[in-house]
RNA sequence: GGCCCCGUAGCUCAGCCGGAUAGAGCAGCAGCCUUCUAAGCUGUUGGUCGCAGGUUCGAAUCCUGCCGGGGUCGCCA
């Protein structure tokens, strides 16, 4: 029903308007008599073809149409070649191999599409695949008992890059977290505070017993519940005061969190708290749970004992369980614990509900490797709650291993200790942080060496790509001395560069930077589709290493410098050439949420 | 034992929901570069895509089974 891609997006993209054109050839064969009509052409793609030497772009619509059209490969290429020669996008085209469409575009078309990143600036590369649906990515999800240590830093910035890869391809984005501040834990955090705020009051309370948040970072919130109810708590049940403690302990744990996610430039438009699905009567929780029931999905019943491992407690119980075996799950999944209350798994089905009834037919969700034996109820729970409605696609963020210097950075599992989100973004950086932890596939674990990514040269990415837009910033400020009147800001150069007469354009090295370019809507679409922000930052360190391996080239042949004394027309289209370079690296980098600085002296 | 992820050049990794002779960086080798911002550039060596089958015009990619590494396995989130 969804058309495969609309033409407005077709205008946009270079690929896209290829595939146009093959695919109205091939309906024009159609109406000619030549093929059939009607044919199915959802398998054609246009992608540019893996050796340079076959052109810039390639079909496959010859070999995928063959079996339809009851031709052989090679004579439906012919066909289509033929009806697409004279094209004016096209300089030549051939048929290669088992059938495959070649295709070389004139220069004019890249000149037309560098004037297209001239128009559109910073939008360059925005897409309307998305077509404003609602899209919920949620992300980081940390449990609020303690500040964010090192470990959450992947999923925040993964999570949080691609809500800004979909929003830039027209999804209307919600970015949430969880708040755990049901269950167990939060009890414990609320018992440990409940410690520091006697240890407030005056009285001796010894170590923090085993089993407790021994954290330093507890000491604040129980200074701040003396400060509010003096020693009133303090002789209390704990049935009484352990609520007020634990509302305080969360809330003052979420701003830490806050503050730490800011740190990194991460934000949330949504903290959805576990503990209201509890509430209520009936709670969403309950309502849920009794929803499935009345569809046959929920069942008392008893479980096989777990294989592995023997479990010591075990007992055999029926027990209250959802039946996730029908939607693809290796076994049924237990609702309620053996003290009564909700299992997390009951929460997290009522929470999908809830993303459901808000409007949202796809769900991203974002979590630690240690989750991943979780991804299948939690699919089989989204397709059992919206009847097959909605969709849920789980990333899983692999493991991160904290390096200096080649040195792996020793972390003690003595509770408190451990190297926090905020330290290793205040010894790196931001930018740093970020954009290596998506310089790698999502699902690949991650070696992250504090102190290669403050190196100064290839060997960081980060600096490698920042470099590259600086250097191009630094182009714009020397060209003045040869083009006085180019303008400082981005929007009016940009408009002033316009009417650069870019056939002046002709060397290698410039042509490659041109086609490069053109990728970028490519790479973003195909990037948010798969949910694979990496492709970006991968995307920009290809474009950085062609602007400096061009760069360098000048220094032994002069006559390749942007900036040519004599020549203020060639310098014009050259700096044309680099404000290209300049925009897309500034519009990935923000979508990665990595500054593109002026300088980097 | 069940399930999930990974296995691609000496090393670190890409490979775009099946495409052409499998790529990049580092390291190695051979040169070049002293600059529009120095932290570089060019060329070159190097792979049985873990193994074995299957699907088809075509497989690193999809399916099955093994091997190796990691994760996970009612009541934790």
């Amino acid at each position: 029903m969804i058309p495969m891609s609309s033409p407005a997006q077709q205008q946009q993209n270079l690929f896209g308007r290829v595939l146009g054109r093959v695919c109205t050839a091939i309906e024009d064969l159609g109406a000619a008599g030549t093929l059939p009509t009607g044919l199915d052409l959802s398998q054609v793609v246009v992608e540019p073809p893996r050796d340079a030497a076959h052109g810039d772009m390639a079909t496959n619509a010859a070999m995928v149409l063959a079996r339809q059209a009851g031709m052989k490969p090679r004579a439906l290429a012919e066909a289509i070649v033929g009806a697409l020669r004279g094209d004016p996008l096209i300089a030549e085209i051939a048929v290669a191999g088992p059938g495959f469409i070649n295709i070389t575009l004139t220069r004019e078309a890249w000149y037309d599409e560098l004037r297209a990143v001239l128009r559109a600036g910073t939008d360059y590369g925005r897409s309307d695949v998305g077509r404003g649906q609602a899209i919920n990515v949620e992300y980081v999800s940390a449990n609020p008992t303690g500040p964010m240590h090192v470990g959450h830093c992947r999923g925040a910035v993964f999570g949080d890059a691609l809500a800004n890869l979909l929003a830039f391809c027209g999804y209307r984005v919600t970015r949430e977290y969880y708040i755990n501040d049901a269950g167990a834990q939060v009890d414990v955090l609320a018992r440990s505070a409940f410690l520091r705020y006697r240890e407030a009051l005056g009285e001796n309370v010894g170590p923090i017993p085993e089993g407790m948040y021994p954290g330093d970072y507890l000491i604040p919130v129980g200074a701040a519940l003396a400060a509010e109810y003096g020693s009133a708590l303090r002789d209390r049940s704990e049935a009484e005061w352990l609520p007020i403690v634990r509302d305080k302990a969360v809330s003052m744990m979420m701003a830490a969190i806050r503050d730490d996610l800011a740190a990194l430039n991460v934000r949330h438009d949504v903290f959805f708290s576990e503990r209201s699905l509890a509430v209520g009567d009936p709670s969403p929780i309950a309502a849920t749970i009794r929803e499935l029931e009345g569809r046959g999905l929920v069942y008392r019943g008893r479980l096989p004992p777990p294989k592995g491992q023997p479990v010591e407690d075990w007992e055999d119980r029926e027990q209250l369980l959802f039946r996730s075996t029908a939607y693809g799950d290796d076994i049924d999944r237990p609702l309620i614990k053996s003290d009564g209350s909700y299992t997390y798994f009951a929460s997290d089905i009522a929470y999908h509900a809830s993303k459901f009834a808000r409007g949202f037919r796809q769900m991203i969700d974002v979590w630690g490797a240690d989750h991943g034996g979780y991804i299948k109820r939690m699919q089989a729970a989204v397709a059992a709650v919206t009847q097959g409605a909605a969709e849920l696609d789980v990333k899983i963020v692999q493991l991160v291993r904290l390096f200096r210097g080649g040195e792996p950075v020793k972390m003690s599992k003595r509770a408190g200790d451990f190297v926090t989100l905020r330290e290793v973004v205040d010894e790196v950086g931001r930018d740093a942080v970020r954009f290596m932890m998506l310089f790698r596939k999502n699902d690949a674990t991650l070696d992250f060496d504090l102190a290669k990514v403050i190196e100064q040269s290839r060997d960081n990415p980060v600096f490698y790509v920042q470099y590259g837009h600086a250097r191009g910033q630094s182009v714009f400020r020397n060209a003045r001395e040869v083009v006085p009147e180019l303008p400082t800001d981005a929007a009016a150069r940009s408009q002033f560069l316009l009417n650069a007469a870019l056939e002046r354009l002709d060397q290698p090295g410039e042509i490659d930077l041109l086609k490069r370019i053109a990728q970028y809507p490519r790479v973003i679409e195909g990037a948010a589709l798969a949910h694979e922000p990496h492709r970006v930052a991968f995307y920009l360190y290809d474009l950085a290493s062609a602007l400096h391996a061009h760069w360098t080239q000048g220094n032994h042949l002069p006559h390749l410098r942007f900036i040519i004394l004599d020549d203020p027309i060639l310098t014009v289209a050259r700096l044309a050439l680099i404000q290209g370079v300049v925009t897309v690296l500034a519009s990935g980098l923000k979508l990665l949420g990595v500054d593109a600085p002026e300088e980097m002296r």
